[in-house]
DNA sequence: ACCAAAACTAAACAACTGTTTAATTCAAAC
DNA sequence: GTTTGAATTAAACAGTTGTTTAGTTTTGGT
């Protein structure tokens, strides 16, 4: 995976990443980035012509390759349950390990400040539900999922599930006992990702 | 409902809730929620002490009655599953018509900024538990509910798939064609809510 | 060795931040 | 009508904000 920025680029970018996931865009100051970066306050500016444009730099450099991951599981041999749990696990693992970036578009995208910009976002999220859409309507006609889902708000399931949780991380975290990072981390990858896929798999096969 | 606050006071906590609401809390100044509310910029601090303390006001002056309408539900006559249904929409209903607050809860008690603060929402959190664990346990003895589900997981599953939806407004708007603020409510109101309902019950009935 | 472009720096810029001050207006109590 | 405390004001405070400037250093090609 090729980008189109410089090491000095990155560097700045990853610092950023980790600020503005913790304290939000409004909360952090360029010269917090730049101390952190070690660089001068002026680079910001020079490389990325100002601190909106930084973020835009930023969830470009982020999000440029799901699509692509997205793709190649589409294209394996694989029951549509099978896709669907794969996919799930894809999404979380993903996310999980990109926590910076999706909070940042969690958040700063949603307020109205921003919700304009970034019409590449919106073509990522109309793709991810492109290739969801075709694997549901796979199981539909192979008779094995419900037919009266709302294809659209399945994706706030997952997605939400996992955000949700992880937006009250301190909560769960004490709730759970989940002491450590790892601890934490591995809760995610194996009894939060199975309540998702158990909770999709019920919704989709289940007839009152 | 009777509160501790003056009707001045209510005055700037409703100007402070859309605001922050609208552009986050660090997005807004307190000279703009002066403004808006028609007020010296020194009454924020006259009457709260600071801009932090007048947050923390707004959140007390929101959510002291949530815990009453919960309590309620619990004595009601209902099957476990009604109840399931009932606080679903109970919790969408409460959340949809109070956006503001619940957005700025999101967002400002999820940034490691002010995670610390306000152990009154965390202990808001822990009773909301206590009375959906009371109802899954008695489906459970009744042998209407499966025993294998992460009660705690499924609040992340019913409020973060209404969260995500609202925090993707723009784009659900455009994709189901929810042209008025009313077609939107709407479409909370029924087919959100119905979605959620919906998967939560094929999650405590399903068994594969 | 020379040069031009790129990288980098410290300093200054004007605008904005939350909070405090000191003075004034207002309202009820006596 | 005077007093007293609360409500309200404009102004000032000291600090921070993002960005720009006008230099300096570094780099790589000739």
């Amino acid at each position: 995976m090729q980008s189109n920025f410089t090491d000095k680029q990155i560097q700045i970018l990853e610092v950023a990443e980790t600020l503005f996931a913790e304290k939000g865009f409004d909360g952090t100051s360029v010269r917090v980035i730049a101390k952190m970066a070690k660089i001068n306050i002026a680079m910001v500016s020079y490389y990325f012509g100002s601190k909106e444009r930084l973020l835009e730099s930023l969830i470009i450099y982020r999000t440029s390759d799901l699509k692509y991951q997205l793709d190649t599981l589409l294209q394996e041999e694989l029951e549509p349950i099978d896709k669907i749990n794969k996919l799930i696990e894809l999404y979380i693992n993903r996310i999980n390990s990109n926590r910076g970036i999706y909070r940042i578009l969690h958040f700063e995208f949603t307020s109205k400040k921003r919700e304009q910009n970034l019409l590449a976002f919106s073509e990522l999220k109309k793709g991810n539900l492109k290739s969801l859409e075709s694997i549901i309507e796979e199981g539909q006609r192979k008779g094995i999922f419900r037919k009266d889902v709302i294809i659209p708000l399945i994706t706030p399931t997952i997605l939400g599930t996992f955000f949700h949780f992880h937006m009250n991380k301190t909560f769960f975290e004490n709730l759970l006992n989940l002491k450590t990072e790892e601890l934490y981390n591995n809760y995610i990858k194996t009894n939060l990702t199975k309540h998702i896929q158990q909770t999709i798999k019920a919704l989709l096969i289940y007839e009152s």
